[in-house]
DNA sequence: GTCTATAATTCGATAGAC
DNA sequence: GTCTATCGAATTATAGAC
């Protein structure tokens, strides 16, 4: 028994060292969010931290661990994309703090850039690949969907302009949903080049 | 003689100062650009910039000063208002590092994130308050406006997502524009509340 | 498993010689 | 005006007692 309750308490300082460290990555990014910091927020030693993850950045690595869980495109009306991605986001996002987290240290730190890029290349582009097929400009479109995405979630939760940050989640998707859709589905703008 | 050189010296000093500062401050962000890295980049004792700025915080005030030049939106035909501020957006971005400088920091530092919202009630706001006049939602405009023009310089310099990143400017601006525009100038959405 | 003590760096800032 | 030397604080990380 005594391994099982070791094991088990092991298992809730853990949760809780990640609990505290996506907290603490999301309200101050990777460089000023300390070790120290996270382990107070826990209640535990700082040195646990070290002994459980190691060094700082895999314990970041840990905690931004992110998975969008986009919805499937093929469950979904080819008119209402953009509502249910918007939507989606936000409930998402707001769920828990993995993605602020992530994307206020990818500012700064150069393997949560990588994390992002990841995202993007793993979650967001098989998506818009799946929602507008027959179209070679698949990564321009998930790019620019990410474009307004991370717009969004940086001046409403990064910065807090107001306006954005206290514009409810309805006025949020009605206005957001249909640049979305249009970057899914319209046809591309004349360009000078092709690609 | 001797004062007028050490003035023109000492403006020259200043002033590289400041370029190294912009360009440390935009590549790594507010904690991570060191004093010493700035002046080593400079060319110059690091106590110097502690003498001719005083802090580290008053140096970064003095580099993120940052000004847009938006156009007169008078000079503008109204339907070319979303090209003309996109084109306007990209070149001014490029012209140097100010902006993402003050972006970059304003992730993690408090004074940088006041400095861009008061970037965005100074300028963007005025900007769209002339642009779409007998409306009452120029904040949630101007808001929407900033959004998608911060995650264009987040995806395109910061996090450098490969579609965005490699976009050329004419693409940039084509598929862009045609969002500002809607953001300034469309009638408002079906919403559940009024403001 | 937990915590104390501390090593090893690195930073912003200061004092003072020249 | 310029630079050397250094302080004091804060950080990650480690070693080892209990």
């Amino acid at each position: 028994m005594t391994a099982g309750t070791a094991a088990r308490r092991s298992d809730a300082t853990r949760a809780a060292i990640l609990a505290a460290a996506r907290r603490r990555f999301a309200a101050d990014g990777y460089e000023r969010a300390t070790i120290r910091a996270i382990a107070a927020d826990a209640d535990i030693d700082p040195a646990m931290v070290m002994r459980y993850y190691g060094s700082k950045e895999r314990l970041f690595a840990a905690a931004a661990e992110f998975d969008l869980r986009l919805p499937d495109p093929a469950q979904l009306s080819r008119s209402g994309y953009g509502r249910a991605l918007v939507r989606h986001f936000l409930e998402r996002w707001e769920e828990d703090g993995t993605f602020v987290a992530l994307l206020r240290a990818a500012v700064t730190n150069d393997a949560a850039r990588d994390q992002m890029r990841d995202v993007f290349a793993g979650q967001i582009i098989p998506l818009v690949a799946a929602a507008a097929p027959a179209d070679r400009r698949v990564a321009h479109r998930a790019g620019l969907v990410a474009s307004q995405m991370i717009g969004l979630a940086m001046t409403r939760y990064v910065l807090a302009l107001p306006p954005i940050a206290r514009m409810s989640r309805d006025d949020v998707v009605a206005w957001i949903a249909p640049v979305l859709q249009r970057y899914l589905t319209r046809p591309a703008p004349p360009s000078t080049a092709d690609s």
